[in-house]
Order: structure tokens, then C-alpha cells, then sequence
RNA sequence: GCCGACGUGGCGGAAUUGGUAGACGCGCUGGAUUCAAAAUCCAGUUCUGGCAACAGAGUGCGGGUUCGAUUCCCGCCGUCGGUACCA
């Protein structure tokens, strides 16, 4: 019985999809497991071998769930839209809706060949209007909505309305924007609509506002940030300025404390969590504001974390991007401060942040005076301190920060001690909060827990600060001029932004004649024909960014065809949330906080059940790639010399170019030795005609030995393998189990093929259990003796407490430690093959079902399997076998009843010859036995 | 700089609560089978010494706790990922 996973892999397929195996339907007598893959992107080059692991982690532990009883929602779809769909548009005018589809169709090919349960009778896609209607309606919603900060929920926008009404925008808790002025109900109910709806804008959870952009001329768009190298596009070269435009933006500051405050309730990796939370950037302090001796009604406002240092304060430091520099700047110091502004903006970014240690910045010339004592403080600016961050001012204290005492050594300043116990101020800051406070009027004597909160009651009694809480979180801008996106459902009325009527979602991508932005520079939507709101309104132009389709997935797999509401109640209601989420760590703080945020907000509107999505979640690590190299000498001119990479030693005045070579070409790629033979050459000719006519020096066996060395696996790089070349070769069991096999799911890894013969031996081997002597089907109805039955409970165990803590390589080896056992029993008895079917089925879902069928089952071994109970009662010995040291050493090993007391235990390794010549003539000092463990005698 | 993760044979990795370090697989060595090769099967394989029994060393480095440490604690070194000169 030959084992052909090919044969098999058509067979089960043709099976599975007739039958609708991986069908899954609401079902109250079944307790619900969620398992979900993180969103892929349709890319054009397909799936490489990297992108399943994960996917391949998943389908096994939705597959052991299924076989525990549980009913597993286990789905997949696209995150459709996107930049390389509307690039290759740009490039070639095919439509990104049709490439998008073509993309779709090969991935799906690539993940059926794979094996995967999922049901595709949920796909979803984001570029399809029956999917993004319900993006554009939970956007709509957050138009709709602000947050209240007494209710700390989103609230109608209308309530806050009503409020206005009566009070103007007094004691209105509500997040607004920072600058929104305070205004009365009078002066609201005189407002004209449009400008009530402007003003409305301040607390909208979505809203328009001018934000800054990386413009580039030359390419008529906007740039990423990650586009943007040395202040010019990475694609040509082209200048790029920062542009104030009109942009959505998203209120995500109205949830950073929950955001915060929510990851502790979520089983998610450690430094996910920590990434997340570094990304709120939550401190508590408060703002101060300083007078300007010359102008006292200008203040200068600060941050703080520590108000307590204040009167430590010998001078206040600002951005040199701060917009009080042009009025502060005395005519004597205007050359200097001039002269520095122009340094610190020819300066990079990578160049601020390697030169951590030199201190520089200049002096204005003007004064501010301190709110707790009335002293003058002279303000400087320094590149330190950031525009973006806080006010973009520093109050500094050279005693207790070190970058403000480095500042102050370098210009001379005074250095004021605060605390008692602060030392060594001559050399260094010392930021401690130890210590009674000296030189602070107000607080002398007090500690620091009593000392913030009296001086922030004095501050807001004299209307000088107040306790403050600052975020570095942001909100997030959600327009992008691009064509390949969600279109907003706004329009534009006399500069008032409205919403489009729910009734008229979705509001459908419209036709463009071509993808790039119009002679004007307005969005490509802009060349939309007639494309406007009732006739005559102009719609937004920009479209949403790539995470907004993606950041409410989940809820449409649950009731994906539903065209009255995103998702139903009762379909919400019974698979309530994400059990299991499965993704690469890249997502980090884009995509997995983007997605929490609509999801709290989901759950204050009463939409969902839970404030977390998703309980659990894990990082695979990425399958990295071997790329390989041939070295070019340099120097040779006219005819062009490769040498092989053991020969370049031989000519050490030689200077060498490192050439890719497509790993096709190569032999025993992914080995230290990897090399190109003449085949290989003349591929690589083929490829690259510039080299044709070039020499190769093959070493003595005739090989062209290539330099190897591990990176990205991508397309730039010419290292992809096609995970549908390896399942050609070895079969989608082999694949999806040697990806496993490789080491732990959250680590990174090479991809290599040195160790998957291993894994197809134990494969074919496994699948030998099953047949006779003349190679047929031979299963015998024999009872199982005790050392089968060991073998088959003890991989029961193993394998379903390490799926439990996924940990799949391990069950991997328990395959194969349990395959060799019964090999060594001549084992073919179905009361134990047919367990380890069941066991193994989430892992070889092909192999295991076809031998499910030839044991004589009608169905599905994914369907209708039952788990097998572990028993512990055949994996009890008689004996057991002993360690046993000497002094912590192991110096003999002897089997013992497993019944036998600590007594009998100590006194029998005592007479063990190998033993007694260890202890002879010393004395013992102490015996330890750990029953059924070890045994340590102390001698000494 | 800061935050997080990691460091074990020639290689990928295992050791779940502090209890025989190196499971399983690759590779390598020897043998069987074969006219021969591939494939398959059997045995060995941390290092050093020894024919062997065995002895010594050994989980990045240095210390500590313990009868006993890959595992816990302190201090270094290195690698990877993230990042923000964050007041």
C-alpha cells in the first residue's frame, strides 16, 4: 500500500466539497470556539511558505476543537483594498477590481491545496459594496457620536445638541478637540446651521480637520511616512513637503484609557501588550503655565510628570519649531536662533537620534517668570525637545533630569537642589523622589506624596495649571488620496461636510477614466463624471485607509450574507467574540489597536457583547529566506568573471559584487554548499542576457558554490518557494506538518528543507502500520496488549497537552516517537491505529481521512470523529527507574518498585555496588528521595 | 538610550512545577540489501581521554541560593524585534 498523498489529496477534496464538511451553522446544543486568521492582502506573487504557518497553527487547533465537540467558526477572507492593487493599475490601466480578483482566485487555489477547514461559505471581501456598506455605516456611526466623559461611552451626537442648547458647551463632559472655545447656549442658538455643524466637528468621533501631509509634486500624492527617505520620495527621488490639507481623522484619544486599562484582560503576548501600551503613552502630570515677563497675558504652557521639581526650574526650553520663537527672540540673539532653527531643519531624523550625547540650542533673549515663586527664567530652544510632543515646551530641572543638567553644564546654567536627598549634583541629575523638599516655599519639608497634589490645588487656585493627564497617542488620520479604498459617505455643502442618508449605502467605488490624482491635485474620485450628491453636492474625494475594512472583520464572518445590519444579534449573541487570534506581530500597534478602538465603541453602542474581541492572541514568527549570491569580480572589464564562492580566497586583490541568483537555478538550495551547475548557469543566463558571453570559474568538481545568507523571503530578493511546489513534491501533509516541526509558532525561522525527508519518512512510515507484509491493507481485530496501549495513551497525552499550550512541533514528535514504538511492536491492531487516526487528523487532515475510509468509515474522520479519551491507568509501571547521585551527580540508574516507601527506596540504592564504591569510607550526611524521581545521597 | 524577547551538540530544536541535559528530526559514521547506485533497513553519534568498563568537562560569561539550577536571584556580554531625546 503505496503511500501517494497526491491520490489522496484529489480524492478528500472532491469529498469535502460535496459533503460541505467545514459547514458551520449556529447550534445552541454545541459550545462556540472562535478561531481567526489575521486578514491577508491579495498580494500578486501569492503565498510563499511563510504566510501559512500560522494559517496551518490554526486549522489544527480549529480541527482538535471540532473533534472535542465544540462548534468551531473558522474562517477566511480578504483585505481587498489596498496600494499594489492601485499601483498596477497606475502602471497597466487594468482596473484594481479585476487584478484584485484574479490575486483572490490564486490565493485560493494556493490555501485548497493546503488542506484548510475553513467555510467558505462566509468569505468576505472588503472591496465588495455588500462588505463595505456596513464600513461605511459603522463610520457613519461615529459621525454620529461623541464621548462622554461622564458616561465614558460614546454618546448621540444630538444629546450633546440638546446640551447646548441649554448651556452652550459649560460642564459639557465631552473629549474635545484642545482648541474648541467656550461658548454659551445664546451664542449655539444663534449660530447658523452650517456653523453649528462646524462646530459640532470638535466632538465627533470622526471629523475633518487640516492636517499636515508628506506632499510630493512631482508624483501628485501623498506619501507614508516609510515613502519618505532623507526628505525626498523612495520612488524617484522626487522632493516631498509637508502640506496642510483637508483630512478625516478618527477620535482615537477618546479611548486611550481604555484602550490601556483593556489589555489587561486579554490573554495577548507580553510585549505585544507593552508595545501597545507605549503607544498610548499614558502620563500623568500636569500643565503649567508661564508668563512672559514682557507680554504677562502670553503664557508659555509645559507638561510635567514631576510639578513637585518646579522650583528647581532655572530655565524653560522649546521647540525650535514653537510658535512663540519668532515673538521671544530678542534682536541680538535673532542671527544665533535663526542660525540654529536652519541647522536643527537640515538636520535628519536618523541624525537627531544618533547624536543622543552633544548638547545644542540657543538662547532668545526673553524671559518667562516662574508661577510658584515669580522668578525669571530664561527661555532657550533646543532640538530636544519636540514640536509634536505635549506643547512642544519644557519647564527644565538641571537637579533632577539629566538631559536638563547636561544643558545646564553646557551653557553655564544654575543647577538648584530640591530634595535632601538628591546627590552628587556636581556630577549627574539625580531624579529622585526620596527625601524632604529644600528651596520650595510652598512644599519644604513635605514628601513627594503630599507635595504634587498641594502645589496642583495652589496652581489651579491661581489659574497656573492644573493636573493633566497626556497621551502621546494621537488621533488617527483616516483619508488617503487614493482610488482603491472605501469611499466616504459625505459630502460637501458650502464647506460644511454632511453625511449621505443611511438608505443610500453603500455609496459604490464610481468609474475613473485613470487612477492618478487630477491636474488640480484633488483625490483620483475626482474624475469621476457626474459624480456628484443629489446632482449637485460634491462628494469627499479622499477614500479610507486600509484599516478600516479590517478593523471589524470579524463580526461580518459571523453572519456574512446580512443585508439589514452588519451582523445579526442572534449570530452575535452565540459566537460572541474571537477565542483564538493568530497573526504576525507587524500588526502590533496598526491594526490590532485600530480594531480595538471600533470595537469598544461597537460595544458602547450596544452592537456587541464584549469590550475585547479577541481573548486570546498569538504572534507566529516569520518564515524567513535563504537568498543566494554569486560573486562578480568587479574589475573585469570586457568580458565579465563569476567565481565560485570557496575560489574567491585565491585572488585577494580581487574586489567582489554580490549578484542574486533566483533560487530556482540553484542545487541543494537552502544547504551551506548550495551551488550552481551548468544547468544552473545557463538558467541564470537566461535570465540576466546582460551577463551573456560572461565567464564562470566552477571549482574542481565543477560547481559554481553560491554565498548564502537569510533574509526576507520576497520577490525583490528572488527567494520565494511556492508552498504549492512543496506539495506537489512531499503532499500537504508532509508540508503543513514539517512547517510544525520547525520550532516553536512565535519564533522566527530560516525556511530550509534539509529536515522535510524526515518528516515525509515517518509519514510513509506511519501510513505502513496500515498494511500487511505484500503491501495491503491490513488492519487485525486482535486486543491491543499493555506496551500497545502505552504507546497510543502516552502520545494521547502528549499531544493534547501540548496542542492545549501550542506547542505543535512537539506533537509532531509524539507522532513519530509513537509511529517508531509501534513499528518495533509490529502493531497493526485497529483498536489502536484508529485512536491515532483521530489524534493526528488535525494535523495530515488527507492521510488520516483516507485511512479513515479504508478502515471501513462512511463519513468524515474531521466530522465524525470522536476525540479518544486519555487513560491514565495504561501508562502505570510496575517499576520505576531511579536516578541516582551522588552529591547531585548521577552515578547509577536502577529500576524499583513503583509501590516501594522512601525508606525501602533509600536503603536499596545504598546496596548498589555501583553506588556503595562512591560512598565508601565518606560519611553520609543526607539521603533525599523524591518518590517515583530521584534519589541524592549527600556524602562528604 | 529605553522597552520586549532570546542565547542548549555540526544544524532545527526538546527538557510542562528546580529532579537522569541533548527527546524527535536532519546531517555525519559504520553495517545490511544491490552487479552498482538511489531508495529502504539496522547500529552509533555533546566534547575530551580510553579498545572498553569508566572518568572529567558541559546549556553565552561571572557570581549567588539549593541536597540538586537550562529552569530561581544579582551583575555582565551578545543576537533579534519594537521605538519616542516623551518633559
Amino acid at each position: 500500500m503505496e503511500y501517494k498523498p497526491g491520490e489522496i489529496e484529489n480524492k478528500c477534496k472532491a469529498f469535502w466539497e460535496k459533503e460541505g464538511i467545514y459547514k458551520v451553522n449556529i447550534d445552541p446544543n454545541k459550545p462556540k470556539y472562535y478561531v481567526l486568521d489575521m486578514f491577508p492582502y491579495p498580494s500578486g506573487s501569492g503565498l510563499h511558505v511563510g504566510h501559512p504557518l500560522g494559517y496551518i497553527a490554526s486549522d489544527i487547533y480549529a480541527r482538535y476543537k471540532r473533534l472535542k465537540g465544540f462548534n468551531v467558526l473558522h474562517p477566511m477572507g480578504y483585505d481587498a483594498f489596498g496600494l499594489p492593487a492601485e499601483q498596477y493599475a497606475i502602471q497597466t490601466g487594468v482596473h484594481p477590481a479585476k487584478s484584485t480578483a484574479e490575486n483572490i482566485k490564486r490565493y485560493r487555489e494556493q490555501l485548497d491545496n493546503i488542506g484548510f477547514s475553513f467555510d467558505w461559505s462566509r468569505e468576505v471581501q472588503t472591496c465588495d459594496p455588500a462588505y463595505y456598506k456596513w464600513t461605511q455605516w459603522i463610520f457613519m456611526q461615529l459621525y454620529n457620536h461623541y464621548y462622554d466623559t461622564a458616561a465614558d461611552k460614546a454618546l448621540p451626537i444630538d444629546e450633546l445638541v440638546k446640551h447646548l442648547e441649554k448651556h452652550g458647551n459649560a460642564n459639557l463632559n465631552a473629549v474635545a478637540d484642545e482648541e474648541t472655545p467656550a461658548i454659551t447656549a445664546e451664542a449655539w442658538n444663534n449660530m447658523s446651521e452650517g456653523d453649528q455643524q462646524l462646530f459640532l466637528l470638535n466632538y465627533r468621533l470622526t471629523f475633518p480637520e487640516e492636517s499636515y501631509v508628506n506632499w510630493c509634486p512631482q508624483l501628485g500624492t501623498v506619501l507614508s511616512n516609510d515613502e519618505v527617505k532623507d526628505g525626498v520620495s523612495e520612488r524617484g527621488g522626487y522632493p516631498v513637503e509637508r502640506k496642510l490639507m483637508q483630512q478625516w481623522s478618527m477620535r482615537i484619544t477618546a479611548y486611550a484609557d481604555r484602550l490601556l486599562y483593556g489589555l489587561e484582560n486579554v490573554d495577548w503576548p507580553e510585549s505585544l501588550k507593552e508595545q501597545q501600551r507605549n503607544w498610548i503613552g499614558r502620563s500623568q502630570g500636569a500643565s503649567v503655565k508661564f508668563a512672559l515677563e514682557e507680554a504677562p497675558d502670553t503664557k508659555i504652557e509645559v507638561f510635567t510628570t514631576r510639578v513637585d521639581t518646579i522650583y528647581g526650574v532655572t530655565f524653560m526650553v522649546l521647540a525650535p519649531e514653537h510658535e512663540l520663537v519668532a515673538q521671544l527672540t530678542k534682536p541680538e540673539q535673532q542671527e544665533e536662533i535663526e542660525k540654529y532653527i536652519k541647522w536643527t531643519a537640515s538636520r535628519s531624523e536618523v541624525e537627531r537620534m544618533a547624536e543622543v550625547k552633544k548638547v545644542t540650542g540657543a538662547f532668545t533673549g526673553s524671559y518667562c517668570l516662574n508661577p510658584v515663586n515669580g522668578e525669571k527664567v530664561p527661555i532657550y530652544i533646543a532640538d530636544y525637545v519636540l514640536a509634536g510632543y505635549g506643547t512642544g515646551a519644557v519647564m527644565a530641572v538641571p537637579s533632577g533630569d539629566q538631559r536638563d543638567w547636561n544643558f545646564a553644564k553646557h551653557f553655564g546654567l544654575p543647577i538648584v537642589p530640591i530634595l535632601d536627598a538628591q546627590q552628587n549634583l556636581d556630577e549627574a541629575a539625580d531624579a529622585t523622589k526620596e527625601g524632604k523638599y529644600i528651596n520650595s516655599e510652598l512644599i519644604n519639608g513635605l514628601a513627594y506624596e503630599e507635595a504634587v497634589p498641594k502645589l496642583i490645588s495652589w496652581l489651579e487656585a491661581q489659574g497656573a495649571g492644573r493636573g493633566k493627564i497626556q497621551y502621546r497617542l494621537r488621533n488617527a488620520v483616516f483619508s488617503r488620496q487614493r482610488y482603491w479604498g472605501e469611499p466616504v459617505p459625505a459630502y460637501w455643502k458650502d464647506g460644511v461636510p454632511y453625511l449621505i442618508d443611511e438608505s443610500e449605502l453603500p455609496l459604490v467605488l464610481p468609474q475613473v477614466d485613470k487612477y492618478l490624482p487630477t491636474e488640480t491635485g484633488e483625490p483620483p474620485l475626482g474624475r469621476a463624471n457626474d459624480w456628484k450628491y443629489k446632482g449637485q453636492y460634491d462628494y469627499e474625494l479622499s477614500t479610507m485607509p486600509g484599516w478600516a475594512g479590517s478593523s471589524w472583520y470579524w463580526y461580518r464572518y459571523m453572519d456574512p450574507g446580512n443585508d439589514q445590519a452588519f451582523v445579526s444579534k442572534e449570530a452575535v449573541d452565540y459566537w460572541q467574540d474571537v477565542d483564538l487570534y493568530i497573526g504576525g506581530s507587524e500588526h502590533a500597534v496598526g491594526h490590532l489597536l485600530y480594531s480595538r478602538f471600533w470595537n469598544h465603541f461597537l460595544y458602547d453602542l450596544g452592537l456587541v457583547p464584549k469590550k475585547e474581541y479577541a481573548k486570546k492572541l498569538i504572534n507566529q514568527g516569520m518564515i524567513q529566506g535563504v537568498i543566494e549570491f554569486i560573486y562578480l569580480d568587479k574589475n573585469s572589464t570586457g568580458q565579465k568573471r563569476f567565481v565560485s564562492a570557496d575560489l574567491t580566497g585565491q585572488y585577494p586583490d580581487a574586489e567582489w559584487a554580490q549578484i542574486p541568483v533566483h533560487v530556482d537555478f540553484v542545487s541543494d538550495y537552502g544547504k551551506d554548499d548550495s551551488y550552481l551547475d551548468e544547468a544552473g548557469i545557463q538558467q541564470f543566463l537566461e535570465w540576466r542576457q546582460e551577463f551573456k558571453g560572461a565567464a564562470f570559474e566552477a571549482n574542481a568538481e565543477g560547481k559554481m558554490v553560491t554565498y548564502s545568507e537569510v533574509g526576507k523571503m520576497s520577490k525583490s530578493k528572488f527567494n520565494v518557494i511556492n508552498p504549492d511546489d512543496v506539495v506537489a513534491q512531499y503532499g500537504a501533509d508532509c508540508f503543513r506538518m514539517y512547517e510544525m516541526f520547525l520550532g516553536p509558532i512565535e519564533q522566527a525561522k530560516p525556511w530550509d528543507t534539509q529536515g522535510i525527508d524526515g518528516v515525509y519518512k515517518f509519514l510513509r512510515r506511519f501510513y505502513d502500520l496500515f498494511s500487511d507484509k505484500d503491501g495491503h491493507f491490513a488492519v487485525s481485530d486482535e486486543a491491543p496488549d499493555k506496551a500497545e496501549l502505552k504507546v497510543l495513551h502516552q502520545a494521547i497525552q502528549k499531544v493534547e497537552q501540548d496542542i492545549e499550550r501550542f506547542s505543535f512541533n512537539t506533537c509532531v514528535s509524539a507522532f513519530m516517537i509513537a509511529t517508531n514504538e509501534l513499528r518495533k511492536l509490529k502493531c497493526n491492531k485497529r483498536d489502536i491505529l484508529e485512536p491515532l487516526v483521530v489524534l493526528m487528523a488535525p494535523f495530515a487532515p488527507f492521510t488520516t481521512e483516507d485511512l479513515w475510509s479504508k478502515l471501513d468509515h462512511e463519513g468524515s474522520v474531521h466530522r465524525d470523529g470522536k476525540y479518544p479519551a486519555f487513560n491514565p491507568e495504561y501508562l502505570k509501571e510496575d517499576e520505576v527507574e531511579y536516578p541516582i547521585a551522588i552529591n547531585g551527580k548521577t552515578r547509577a540508574t536502577a529500576s524499583f518498585p513503583s509501590d516501594a516507601s522512601k525508606e525501602d527506596l533509600e536503603a536499596a540504592a545504598r546496596e548498589l555496588e555501583d553506588i556503595q564504591k562512591w560512598i565508601e569510607g565518606k560519611t553520609i550526611r543526607k539521603v533525599i528521595v523524591v518518590p517515583k524521581r530521584m534519589i541524592n545521597i549527600v556524602v562528604g
